[in-house]
DNA sequence: TGGCATACGAACTTCAAGGTGCGTAAAGGA
DNA sequence: TCCTTTACGCACCTTGAAGTTCGTATGCCA
């Protein structure tokens, strides 16, 4: 294995995981789940979301083809959004990752502790 | 829906990317499928990445309990790493990171170029 | 005697993600 | 006349992830 066989802009976990990982991304997905709602609604189930955080989140959203957004011409403006088609493609991805963390997430916690705590016991020796 | 029923702290989505999502570490646990391998032999699999960087990752790894770390005390040392039985368990989850990105990813490259055509069409008008 | 190889640690810098706060439009109610 | 509502945009600041560089142990080989 003297060449790199693996690299950051051909992979294709990186290129999936840089469309869904940024901190708000999962979250809005979720939202939209259950079909077409407001933004005052997003806004009003996620807690601790800013207007800012939300609108830019929703508009990567829409760049990637995930969610469409559709403007009610009239004041106070509406605006809906709703997934896209490719956008319910992630779902299942969504739902395994929800699983994973169900089953598995209390061992990783528990590994934590359990590093930490040798880590330091190791110091002050 | 007055009161929110999503949050950060208790989202199964984002406890399980805040483990994955990381710049590098997909690839790393991408070079680990194929079984115990050297921290020298990762390194020269993975384009483009620094000693710090597979370092820092592979003992965040550790930490997770995602990773053991077996060292032989030779001169110059030599350390090897493998996937837990617990690492293993996000092996289907990345696999079908991979499929959606192989099936999808062009869908979500042309919105971006749709999107964005749009954008420079609206300004010089 | 001194340089090489391996797998790190630590200090410093850079840069983009994320957060805070302010301003905006237009209609309608007090 | 002023305030409220809705869904933003813009400017600034903070934070932390990522990157760069240098140092380190210790046997081996020349």
């Amino acid at each position: 294995m003297r060449e790199p066989d693996i690299s950051i802009e051909e992979c294709s976990y990186r290129r999936a995981l840089e469309i869904v990982s940024n901190k708000w991304t999962a979250l809005v997905i979720y939202a939209l789940e259950g079909g077409t709602i407001r933004y005052g609604a997003i806004k009003s189930r996620i807690a601790d979301i800013s207007q800012k955080m939300l609108t830019q989140t929703l508009k990567q959203l829409e760049r990637d083809g995930l969610v469409v957004r559709k403007v009610t011409p009239v004041v106070p403006p509406a605006v809906e959004y709703a997934l896209t088609p490719l956008g319910t493609t992630l779902l299942p991805f969504l739902r395994l990752l929800k699983g994973w963390s169900a089953e598995h997430y209390a061992s990783v916690s528990n590994a934590r502790e359990a590093y930490d705590a040798a880590q330091k016991d190791a110091l002050p020796g």
